[in-house]
DNA sequence: ACGAAAATGATAATCATTCTCAAAGATAAT
DNA sequence: ATTATCTTTGAGAATGATTATCATTTTCGT
């Protein structure tokens, strides 16, 4: 459950990067961001947060995620139906699709359509600094 | 301030094409949803269907919204930062460019990005149901 | 180790949205 | 038009997510 010492190197070194100082709940939620292989939502994020650092309060997790985010290194989502969802910020950005009748999201990215976001926004005298697309699907059974 | 004639009846037509009752409360908030040519959220809604009918509570806007999604007439939206906001669906559909310094809201459409996005869809085994495109840019001056 | 500055937990506050329920209104059949 | 049924409404309480408050604790440069 808790980060091995190398991790935790790793995370320490995110968190000065980012410019903050260094908790151990702020690590004990980096671990568990990190580590997430789904898009949770704070409340999960806390209970998981929790296995690895009991005393990481939800005002914290929020307070954190918030803190991570303004950094860059967490991003925040908010999918049709219900709260936010958190993610940590990897190295090549992506798109979401939401299953509809799961909730299940998983992630794809499309050169063509970021090229074409840039060269749309600028036409109409925009410069673009972020975008969020999602394409809410049926499985095709 | 208030529907003519002509605009009433559309909005009645509309409101029993839904398959609803036809209210006061509802006509009022279908006519300033049409009229708007921004994306108001629900308080301004509400302000602004008072000035029609006062005899609309906040929670008959958010009921009627509901209803009103539910038939496909609205479409919601939740740009970041802030709540919900709302518009009348258009014959075409398009996607939003959001200004982050003013807040301000623009459309377009790309044939080629919504062509690009039933082929991703496709390719990862979905059928595509619909979907959300939003640019967030600066103003270039 | 010391002290300033920042972060924390607990809890209260806020904000958007939904729910409850008795009263008023809309619709369909007469 | 009148009635009977079923729906919608307003007012306000309730909810759920998120943010603010504040006294206490922790971090980290010196």
């Amino acid at each position: 459950m808790k980060p091995n010492q190398k991790d935790e190197l790793l995370i320490v070194s995110s968190l000065r990067n980012a410019g903050v100082r260094v908790t151990k709940q702020r690590v004990a939620l980096l671990y568990v961001l990190d580590d997430a292989k789904d898009h949770p939502d704070a409340i999960e994020l806390h209970k998981r947060a929790s296995e690895v650092e009991p005393t990481i309060s939800l005002a914290t997790v929020y307070r954190t995620l918030s803190v991570l985010i303004a950094a860059k290194v967490v991003h925040r989502h908010s999918f049709e139906g219900g709260g936010a969802r958190f993610e940590k910020a990897k190295r090549l950005h992506h798109d979401h699709i939401v299953d509809l009748s799961t909730g299940e999201v998983i992630e794809f990215n499309s050169e063509v359509i970021e090229k074409l976001q840039f060269e749309i926004a600028a036409e109409m005298g925009y410069e673009l600094i972020h975008h969020k697309l999602e394409l809410y699907c049926r499985k095709i059974n």
